[in-house]
RNA sequence: GGGGCCGUAGUUAAGUCGGUUAUAACGCUGGCCUGUCAAGCCAGAGGGCGCGGGUUCGAGUCCCGUCGGCCCCGCCA
């Protein structure tokens, strides 16, 4: 028999009972987590947000409210009032905030029931992901996840108040907005007032910024959501959230000290933690040089050596013809990894080979010197040279790359990453930043043979490579800087093109068509052409960053309701087909029909109360 | 577009070389039980193995396809 609130209303959280309250009555509401039924004595661990506390129903001192505990089951939400007391002596519960204390009830009122869960609620589960997906409802109540939520919410707060009295304004753009090309492919919109035309999910607020830039507003920032329909990762959704900021009158150094104080902020704010101002920083070459990638970890050593010069005069025709097409060899030292197994070394070659490898050269360095299947390619001053210069020492083991800059770096970079993991090398705990700069401007894309933007087509040159840029585009770098956090791009901006001249000739750099450009940016570069300060700014991809504050595999977990590696909900079952009527008002009529979805299972209710 | 791992009661798992009626724990239901906190003890219900084909006297086990989840490559300015 349910019961009506009335006017019932919570004095306390459970979770902050305290020795305050010893001797006082509490009401309490919340979900029934367990029940411990001795026949007499009845225990209950309440949970609500805040925690859980014991409530003690006994029959001597209370038997209707005792008969009513008898009812209960896991999930009931319930309301209680009772005198908070201390435990007897040796029953008090160490592992529980609240476990010094329990609260005797003299009333409760049973305000909801609850079927039995589909799985059930517990700190350290192990239920399929799938099922947790499909009731996300229930998987929320976990501490874990509320308190990672808790704390993003927490870091959006202090976000809010820091930039504020920073003197940014948090201003919304709009999120039907206008497909431009270059970049992640859009999910578009139907309009069905311009039939046949389609708005596009903004990937950033990026135009829109600048343009707040040009009218004046000096700071803006916003906490906003971007949508890119590219495939998934476990870092990566088809909406995610960015903390996004631009600034007028400044140049790199500025942007990157407000942020880093941004950053700072949001650490203290949230999980408490004080970090060590300024950053370092790394150059995108030494970057890419010592560590393979542009998203270094520099937790730990392992870093690349270069070996081109000494390789090339090898007698081992992959290193020669590697650096002779203009390539480098380039290797890294793993302390102690002449001890890895023949499947091991498969297994890096298998790693190597799915990020462009040709293949995976190495050497062990054991008591009979080297163990290689190159070995017997390289002489004893050639081999000398090469340990010289990786530092090794018996007992190690080399891995070498040799082949185009961009895939030596990675695949050694990758490799580094996966043994230092496998070595326990990476700290487990702490925060490690790191600003990497001086990004080039261009990539030269083989495929689509033209150059594309590395950071965006709005992104400024350095000062001085801006001569460069139609002589020689692949040297010149740009006003653009990444923030990295424990090996993970948490962050990315630059300073921007002010000057319409100047935006005209990146866009026919990257082979942007005159009409192609008006068409897509002509507001832009219209725009430019009244007034623009330099300006640049800066975004910070949220999820990511609370994935690590919290030690989250995923993004998923510090996302209240995130989707699927197939881009679905599988609470609500979107995305969903919709009726032929809503297709007609938007002028859209499907080329084929959709597939059936064949029902996963049959049997997918919980099973009845009894 | 591609590679890998996974799918058996509500949940997590076991299931040998293809062979009677598919196994366990937790959860659930009922009973007993006054200091438990993963309460305990006793009894019970519950699935036909993601789905569809095929091979076979016989398929959870083998084959083909398909659906779904996760990790990764490509993709993600």
């Amino acid at each position: 028999m349910l019961e009506k609130l009335e006017n019932w209303r919570r004095s306390s959280y459970c979770g902050e009972v305290s020795s305050l309250h010893t001797g006082t009555v509490v009401t309490l509401m919340g979900w029934v987590q367990r029940r411990r039924d001795h026949g007499g004595l009845i225990f209950v661990d309440l949970r609500d947000r805040e925690g859980i506390v014991q409530l003690v129903f006994n029959p001597e001192k209370n038997g209707q409210a005792h008969k009513k505990a008898h009812e209960l089951r896991s999930e009931f939400v319930i309301a209680v009032k009772g005198v908070v007391q201390k435990r007897p002596a040796g029953t008090e519960n160490t592992e529980l905030k609240t476990g010094l204390l329990e609260v005797a009830i003299d009333e409760i009122k049973v305000l909801n029931d609850s079927d039995p869960l589909p799985f059930m609620i517990e700190e350290d589960t192990d239920v399929a992901e799938n099922t947790r997906l499909k009731y996300r409802y229930l998987d929320l109540r976990r501490h874990a996840l509320q308190s990672k939520l808790i704390l993003r919410h927490k870091v959006a707060m202090s976000t809010r108040s820091y930039l504020s009295e920073s003197g940014f304004l948090e201003i919304e753009t709009p999120v039907l907005t206008k497909s431009t090309p270059e970049g992640a492919r859009d999910f578009l919109v139907p309009s069905r007032l311009t039939p046949g035309s389609f708005f596009a999910l903004p990937q950033s607020p990026q135009l829109f910024k600048q343009i707040l830039m040009i009218s004046g507003f000096d700071r803006y920032f916003q906490i906003v959501r971007c949508f890119r329909d590219e495939d998934l990762r476990s870092d990566r959704q088809p909406e995610f959230t960015q903390i996004d900021a631009e600034m007028s009158f400044v140049d790199i150094d500025d942007v990157i000290g407000v942020m880093e104080g941004l950053v700072a902020a949001i650490f203290k704010d949230g999980p408490g933690f004080e970090l060590q101002l300024p950053f370092p920083r790394l150059t995108y070459a030494e970057a890419v040089g010592r560590f393979g990638l542009d998203n270094p970890d520099v937790r730990f050593g392992m870093e690349l050596k270069d070996l081109t010069a000494i390789a090339s005069k090898t007698g081992f025709k992959v290193f020669a013809d590697a650096a002779s097409k203009g390539g480098v060899v380039k290797a890294i030292c793993v302390k102690h990894g002449a001890e890895f197994s023949r499947k091991d070394l498969d297994d890096l070659t298998a790693i190597a080979v799915s990020f462009g490898a040709k293949g995976l050269a190495w050497v062990k360095l054991t008591d009979e010197g080297w163990q290689s299947p190159i070995a017997k390619f390289l002489n004893d001053d050639e081999k000398a040279a090469i340990a010289g210069v990786l530092g090794a020492a018996k007992g190690d083991l080399l891995l070498f790359a040799a082949d185009r800059f961009s895939i030596a770096g990675t695949v050694l970079g990758r490799l580094r990453l996966n043994i230092g993991a496998r070595l326990g090398l990476i700290p487990k705990q702490g925060f490690n930043f790191i600003w990497v700069t001086e990004f080039p401007m261009f990539d030269y894309d083989d495929a689509e043979k033209r150059h594309v933007a590395v950071h965006h087509p709005f992104t400024a040159p350095m000062d001085e490579d801006l001569d460069k840029m139609e002589k020689e585009p692949l040297k010149v770098r740009a006003k653009a800087y990444d923030l990295v956090l424990n090996g993970v791009e948490i962050g990315g901006g630059s300073i921007r093109i002010h000057r319409s001249d100047v935006q005209a000739r990146v866009f026919d750099l990257l082979g942007i068509a005159k009409e192609e450009a008006e068409s897509r940016f002509g507001f832009l570069l219209e725009a430019l052409r009244f007034g623009t300060p330099p300006h640049g700014g800066i975004a910070f991809g949220l999820d990511r960053v609370m994935a690590i504050m919290t030690g989250s595999d995923s993004i998923r977990d510090v996302i209240a309701f995130p989707k699927t590696q197939k881009a679905t909900d599988m609470m609500c079952d979107s995305p969903s087909t919709v009726d032929q009527k809503q297709l007609d008002e938007i002028f859209i009529r499907l080329a084929k029909k959709a597939p059936e979805k064949t029902p996963e299972k049959t049997a997918e209710k919980p099973p009845e109360k009894a």
